[in-house]
DNA sequence: TCTCCTTTTAACCTTACATTAACAAAAATG
DNA sequence: CATTTTTGTTAATGTAAGGTTAAAAGGAGA
């Protein structure tokens, strides 16, 4: 399914063989962000949800294990693989001690870098979310279980909810009453904002009123050119 | 939990390394079998719960990856380390496809496979705090043991149920009224997620719903794209 | 070898989803 | 006020995922 590729963060600053890796990745259907630097990295990690980091450890002004450790400081459960550039048993332990998944020594065969990806991919996906409140909202009348993908009106039957609608009234949720840019919401749903779209989020807009106009209360309304407003009148 | 010792079985043909790399660990605080071929390592492993594998790939009569099948089979949780002689892709690759947690190649530095050991183990004992050793499980007006494989309405005559049956239901049952991702069950028991593993966890879906058919409170949603949830209505 | 049991693969069908088109209605622009 | 841009809404389309049954393939034991 086209929404659920994995994404990658690759931070690998020889341009040749940045290129030629994010390829081959993006080739075995990985979305794949190639960052030149350490801060370049930092920067994108900040901006983005990755699934996987993929850190070259030998990198001018931030090295690979800087890097690591201020992505911990964000994000404690991001898998992270490091290339070094030979078997340097220092680098190795100093990964583990960083709190990487793994490492691979330059040059490494593909192949073995795909099998481990799906490996520690698997294996975080076999962690189960435990925090279910996360994923629960009130709205209105309504509730939105936005894991399991129903929304409920006054404990009665509820609806199911495909993902996109679901993405998107959770987006809204999380900016109740105020403005949710329609920006946001094509970049971090859509993960494209152009003409079809936006007009494709309209259409889910559409459909979103519709399951909410059991309480009148509840309302989506827009903001010309801005966005959307979820409100719930008291 | 345990402030017990860690306890591993190393299967090593070679008797100079095997019993050095043993003497290596126990110096480290582990607890270690030693099998000096596959056959005895399957014994000893049915004898006793171990926290962690270590098999060489190349072993006269049994092979590493024959063993680890084996293992397996009795125990799809326990990780494994495998040792290969060289860097041979196919071994790593067939070693992953059995569920390998990692691999070294000889001659590997001992720090590093102690870095690995305690990664390795640490990883596991984070997962099963939610995955605890549970095999009783009521659902609805069932009773599923999966210990002995079998599924019984209201204490009639018991169902008994295939291996792959089982662990799904158990999986099921585990996540009871929350979701189950697909991945979760594709890459926990049947190792691999693609096409062909997918359909064949469908037909299983379909012949669990035949089972419980029998209390019409019990039923398995699907949610669409991400996986399945078995719910109890009361 | 021939069973029996389990699992995978195939086939066919249904449902679920996302996108695009089409047209209508507001809102902005100037 | 005419025109362009943005949004509202419904319907049509194409594709992917899931439901179900049956046949084929594997595997262990007799």
């Amino acid at each position: 399914m086209e929404d659920q590729k994995k994404r990658i963060l690759l931070v690998e600053d020889d341009p040749n063989f940045g290129t030629v890796l994010k390829d081959y990745l993006m080739m075995n259907d990985y979305e794949v962000t190639h960052a030149k630097n350490g801060m370049e990295g930092f920067e994108k990690f900040k901006k983005d949800d990755f699934d996987l980091c993929i850190l070259d450890v030998m990198m001018p002004y931030k090295d690979g294990f800087t890097l690591a450790k201020e992505i911990r400081e964000k994000n404690t459960d991001v898998p992270i693989i490091f290339l070094t550039a030979k078997t340097m048993k220092e680098d190795v332990l100093r990964g583990y001690k960083v709190g990487a998944d793994d490492y691979l020594n330059k040059p490494f065969d593909s192949e073995v870098l795909l099998m481990k990806i799906k490996a520690i991919i698997q294996r975080k996906a076999t962690e189960t979310i435990s925090d279910s409140k996360q994923f629960e909202f009130k709205i209105g009348s309504f509730d939105l279980n936005s894991k399991l993908r129903f929304l409920r009106f006054k404990g009665g039957e509820p609806v199911k909810l495909s993902p996109k609608e679901n993405e998107l009234l959770r987006l809204l949720a999380l900016h109740e009453n105020d403005l949710m840019p329609r920006e946001l919401a094509l970049t971090k749903i859509w993960r494209d904002d152009n003409y079809f779209t936006s007009r494709s989020m309209d259409v889910y807009i559409a459909k979103l009123r519709k399951y909410l106009k059991l309480d009148e209360k509840v309302e989506i309304l827009n903001i010309h050119g801005e966005g959307f407003r979820l409100v719930v009148n008291t």
